[in-house]
DNA sequence: AGAGTTTGTAACTTTGCTTGTTGCATAAGG
DNA sequence: CCTTATGCAACAAGCAAAGTTACAAACTCT
């Protein structure tokens, strides 16, 4: 099952943005996500009702920053972007009558209800303003390494 | 994203097959599940590597526990099924050379490492008789509900 | 031995979701 | 008024999980 990297993508784009002088375009954006400029106001658009950013038509126009990095939270974005689902794995809903089924359900939502509030919790304390300064501290270790760096990436 | 309901399935079938006289058929279990004997098969198959559960062919033939639910945790059976990834959200990986990809990923392994953590020790912690001691107290307390309880199934 | 059951497995089909694509309307700027 | 952008809806493509079909292998009972 492949996962969700809308919430990191949002991320990654909003940094950028962040370092990026005036407006950015859909265009812009989809080249730095490589995918296409209309996934990108898809995926933006719940950045925008929530004020997180800004989109402007016409010449000069695209998307601006709505606030300062050290006034986002990873969880303000993962709730901007539709809260998805946290977990791959789940509940089956096969007998919904079956005390069975209850019963082991029950106890699977009990372990993930914990593990996802200890998730969010620490979402609530990472700023993109953090994430910003780690960036920055491997731009000045590394910086003849873009292009090569190991990424960790399963692709 | 629709979630990976096997975990839960294989936990149902295990605690059924316990209470269950001889064994189990896989079109028996494909109804208790609400599939077919295919797929019970395909996924049983799993387990019976790991020698959580026995087959047999032939008349009288069909699925039985290889060991007690007592000495059975979520864990192994997590396990079991293939250790499928935990979390439906994850980083992205279009641009694993850029360095705020990178910074961005960093956070949120860190804080998806710590989330899978805990609930990795929580499954281990928890066996599979504690889930049939849980059913006997809904069945002691609901005997006349069943096929009426709400389940909280989201379907 | 033979009939009837049941698992094992491979190949194919179906289904649902995500992403990509196209087309056009709308708005801003020069 | 032409160019550049976003906004949005409708449709196509790709992919993975689940369902289905078909048949071989193995076991039991009479």
């Amino acid at each position: 099952m492949r996962y969700d990297g809308r919430l990191s993508r949002m991320l990654h784009v909003l940094i950028h943005m962040a370092r990026h002088e005036g407006a950015a375009t859909s265009d812009l954006i989809a080249q730095m996500l490589n995918t296409n400029p209309v996934v990108v106001r898809r995926t933006m658009a719940g950045l925008r009702e929530q004020g997180y950013v800004h989109s402007e038509k016409g010449h000069g126009g695209g998307w601006t920053l709505g606030r300062r990095l050290e006034e986002m939270t990873l969880l303000d974005i993962y709730r901007a972007v539709g809260e998805p689902p946290v977990f791959a794995v789940g509940p089956a809903c096969d007998r919904p009558e079956c005390l069975v089924e209850q019963a082991v359900n029950s106890a699977l939502a009990d372990a993930f209800a914990e593990a996802e509030k200890l998730l969010l919790e620490r979402f609530a304390h990472v700023t993109l303003a953090d994430i910003a300064a780690d960036f920055d501290n491997r731009m000045a270790r590394h910086p003849a390494l873009v292009g090569h760096a190991g990424s960790g990436c399963a692709s």
